[in-house]
DNA sequence: ACCATCACG
DNA sequence: ACGTACGTGATGGTG
């Protein structure tokens, strides 16, 4: 099936000048409206896949509608210069594009489209019509698709419609889409309307009468008396605005529907004016396909013999660089032959589909396993080891287990380094530090094999394959020294070397340990939910007199704010917010509520947990998450697949999960807590002497904030007061505001304010802490954590008023937030380092930001419990003792 | 793919 | 007038 799609030039293009910041290239030229306009035509070639494709643009000269109409489009804005210059510009990548353009005196862009969609439907074609411009609306039909790209919270959507969604969306026909005009108007194209009458009104209207011709027909029949008399005052305008906004369907085009066809875009014209445009992140797209960068791909090579391998690390010597990438077969793809059929053999043996090497900016090798096996590999690197070269790789804990085991003096994490340079970058694979790091442009991945894994792209298109492995380990082994010295002149590189490479190998075996779970207790778990929920499922269909999704807050809205009426407090976006924040406060309104409350309680914790935990279970009946080191912009750790940073405690019934957590046969779990390390690092950094005092007296910190907030004696706080003290302190470690607090604590922003201000009154150099981080923010567009790490903060510099106020609470809170994740990360490696020295059998399995979780032999608890708490505590010489609870238990369970 | 919700520190 | 506490990840529903 054919498909056409049609842009409406000039309406993108404005589009594109207004919703993107301002660019520049090295000539001076504006290229925003350039860049925009090429990014939503990509797109839209990608989404939609067209055989044809015309993009037709406005001339000045005026059009049949002038001639209707003298004042129309009126005195319109000129447009402005910035983009005027960038007309020819795109039209001169489109036309290196080999696109067809379309422009004709005396008709209108929508005119030329309005004609090509017909005759295009006509003749049998699915039809795409791409414009900013609503009018357009008016050409949907069943076969003719409208897309309108809106930019919503900086990002670019497209709204689809065919004829059922512009009925739904604006209550009236594509066809009435010009009888709505005719009643509203359009204060952009000068069209008056009927004065009075909104968009609201004509909807009405038009309901009842269908056009506006009926509508004048019967005009005594309309309500309400208001829009009665405007339309029968206005009949002759309504009809000529009708008039003006109907889109001719048509014209005369000197173009066929076979000049339209579209071939390859991604020529090397276009290549060149994109150059010089600067779109860099653009290039690649264009290079790819044009094998612009053979020369830079004759470096690559595929080895045949095993000797080429062994040939290429001659020069390497001690300091040189080596860097590599493994390529694996994923674990489901473990243990099966090419041709898909199970095998029998070979289950552990084989896990590397290929192996990339590269010694110099020179040569990169491509090895696959059908020439050089896994052991070849882990042979030449034992070699390399004691040569003391660098490794270098791209995401070292997932190379760890082909490599020799040497110190992290030996390796350089790229990924890793970029993440410390700039922790708030969308990602750190190769091609995400390509052209910064390595000045290398290199075609994204997803774009060559789409969500293939590496395993079978490399067997179904080995060569495309060979090209992007080489890409990559190019990239790693150019992006090394400057990286190395990008984080020395940041003053962070003490950081990556001394915690976040050791710290890889840490994690590399706290993953691989995972920790083990009683399987069957897990499923009896579940199964006990399950009971419990199908109950209350039953009693809320009953209470609420019919069937529905209890888990769509769509239509759980529907039901108790529609059908039982209840009040409701909050919306979203998209309809009344059924959080269980909402739900709280119509407690009292219907037992309901509280029977939903326990549902989503109980459906939450059977499904993420009891049902969720059990699909991650091993083999071996141990859990085995990922730690990731690169996701959080405040140094953080995160964890995924399972998320086992997240596992209930707060209710006792989510509680009980953790008793299926528990530490293998002959082993129990020492589970470590900092003590409020978060006020500790606050206290440390602001160097606030009142609270130093507090915590160097062992006080209970939130009952002396309360006594001197409230101006009570020490011995005399109450439960309230000591509770509303707490919210303060942790409101004051996340940048806080007068409206979180009070709504946290449920008072008046003004008690809430009143708060804050009697809490820096009584902590003043925390204020001036505060106010100094802002200022750092604000002046060098970062802070910075204790021990060098950065978080920059670009939303300071936001023009947007709500941005920049949240860059200020970034501020106040990264620097302690980062800090106390540099502490638990040093005790970490210090943890496992002296586990391993003295030759324990103990392991660390789990971090939980503040806590670490212990799986250590029954004959070893008393030293554990020594290193345990003494690593963490020296884990950072604070001006106020840091303070490690550690705990012990037959499961995490008891273990808290 | 996005939203709302809710689990944790 | 706006609409906010900081940092995450998994799930089910929906377009």
């Amino acid at each position: 099936m054919d498909k056409l799609v049609l842009i409406d030039g000039n309406s993108i293009v404005n589009r594109a000048f207004y919703g993107v910041p301002d660019l520049t290239n090295k000539e001076g030229l504006h290229t925003n409206a350039i860049y925009g306009f090429l990014n939503i035509l990509i797109k839209v070639i990608e989404e939609e896949s067209p055989t044809h494709l015309l993009v037709a643009f406005d001339v000045k000269a005026p059009t049949f509608r002038h001639e209707m109409y003298e004042e129309y489009k009126g005195t319109r804005k000129p447009m402005p210069d910035d983009l005027r210059e960038q007309i020819p510009v795109l039209k001169e990548v489109l036309s290196a594009m080999n696109i067809q353009m379309k422009e004709q005196e005396g008709i209108e862009a929508d005119d030329i489209l309005g004609t090509m969609a017909k005759s295009g439907e006509g003749s049998g074609m699915d039809v795409c019509v791409v414009s900013g411009d609503r009018d357009l609306l008016q050409l949907a039909t069943d076969k003719i698709k409208i897309r309108i790209p809106k930019t919503k919270g900086g990002k670019t959507i497209v709204e689809d419609y065919y004829r059922p969604q512009v009925i739904e969306k604006f209550g009236v026909t594509p066809e009435q889409i010009v009888d709505l005009k005719g009643l509203m108007g359009d204060s952009s194209d000068n069209i008056p309307g009927v004065p009075g009458v909104g968009e609201k009104t004509a909807v009405k209207i038009l309901t009842l009468f269908g056009t506006v011709e009926q509508a004048i027909e019967h005009v005594d029949d309309i309500t309400p008396n208001r829009a009665r008399e405007a339309v029968k005052n206005n009949t002759k305008l309504a009809l000529l605005s009708k008039k003006l906004a109907a889109i001719k369907t048509d014209c005369r085009l000197g173009v066929k529907m076979d000049d339209c066809q579209i071939s390859n875009i991604f020529t090397e014209e276009a290549y060149a004016v994109i150059q010089r445009l600067e779109f860099k992140s653009m290039m690649a797209r264009f290079q790819s396909d044009t094998g612009a960068n053979l020369s830079l791909e004759k470096k690559f090579h595929i080895v045949k013999k095993k000797q080429e391998f062994t040939a290429l690390f001659g020069t390497c010597k001690k300091g040189s660089a080596v860097s590599l990438k493994i390529i694996a077969k994923s674990k489901a793809e473990q243990g099966q032959e090419p041709d898909g059929q199970l095998s029998l053999f070979s289950q552990d043996e084989e896990c590397m589909a290929a192996a990339v090497f590269a010694v110099s900016g020179e040569e990169v090798l491509y090895c696959p396993a059908s020439v050089i096996t896994e052991a070849d590999v882990r042979e030449q690197l034992a070699l390399l080891k004691e040569k003391g070269v660098i490794f270098v790789t791209n995401d070292l804990k997932s190379q760890l287990e082909y490599m020799p085991e040497i110190d992290a003096g030996q390796a350089f994490d790229t990924g890793l380094a970029a993440y410390l340079a700039n922790p708030i970058q969308k990602g750190f694979l190769e091609e995400d530090l390509a052209l910064e790091y390595a000045g290398l442009t290199m075609p994204p991945y997803q774009q060559m094999f789409g969500k293939k894994s590496f395993y079978e792209a490399s067997r179904e298109a080995p060569d495309d394959f060979a090209r992007y492995a080489c890409y990559c380990v190019l990239t790693s082994f150019l992006a090394h020294k400057p990286l190395e010295r990008k984080l020395k002149q940041m003053k962070s590189y003490e950081l990556f070397t001394e915690i976040e490479m050791p710290l890889v190998f840490t994690l590399y075996r706290m993953e691989r340990e995972g920790i083990a779970v009683k399987r069957e207790a897990l499923r009896e778990y579940g199964e006990k939910l399950g009971e419990r929920i199908d109950v209350l499922q039953k009693e809320i269909y009953e209470m609420a007199g019919e069937e529905f999704n209890i888990n769509s807050p769509k239509q759980l809205g529907v039901i108790l704010f529609e059908k039982l009426r209840m009040p409701y407090g909050k919306k979203t976006k998209t309809g009344y917010s059924t959080s269980a924040e909402v739900l709280e406060k119509l407690r009292f309104e219907s037992p309901i509520v509280e029977m939903i409350l326990e549902y989503r309680q109980l459906t939450k914790l059977k499904s993420t947990y009891a049902d969720g935990l059990s699909a991650d279970i091993d083999l071996d009946g141990r859990i085995r998450s990922t730690f990731n080191q690169t996701i959080t912009a405040t140094g953080r750790l995160s964890s995924t697949e399972p998320n086992l940073q997240n596992i209930p405690i707060r209710m006792e019934l989510g509680r009980q999960i953790r008793k299926v957590f528990v530490p293998k046969e002959g082993f129990v779990f020492l589970d470590a807590d900092y003590s409020q390390i978060e006020l500790r690092v606050l206290a440390h950094m602001s160097g606030d002497e009142r609270l130093i005092e507090a915590y160097r007296e062992n006080a209970d910190v939130h009952r002396t904030t309360a006594a001197l907030v409230f101006h009570v004696p020490y011995e005399e706080v109450t439960e309230l007061q000591r509770r509303n003290a707490k919210a303060v302190n942790f409101g004051i470690v996340y940048g806080i505001s007068g409206f979180g607090l009070s709504r946290d604590l449920n008072i008046t922003r003004k008690q809430a304010e009143q708060y804050i201000a009697d809490y820096f009154e009584t902590y003043p150099d925390v204020k001036a802490y505060m106010d100094s981080l802002v200022e750092m923010g604000k002046k060098k567009g970062y802070v910075t954590s204790m021990f060098g790490r950065r978080r920059p903060i670009p939303e300071l510099e936001s023009k947007n008023f709500m941005q920049r106020q949240f860059g200020e609470r970034i501020a106040m809170n990264s620097p302690i937030q980062g800090t106390a994740a540099d502490i638990i990360k040093i005790a970490m490696i210090h943890v496992d380092e002296k586990l391993r020295e003295r030759k324990l059998a103990s392991r660390l399995i789990l971090q939980i930001h503040d806590e670490l979780l212990i799986e250590t032999r029954e004959d070893e608890i008393e030293e554990v419990k020594q290193i345990l708490e003494h690593e963490m505590v020296a884990a950072a010489d604070l001006k106020v003792p840091l303070i490690a609870e550690v705990k012990q238990g037959g499961s995490w369970y008891e273990a808290k």
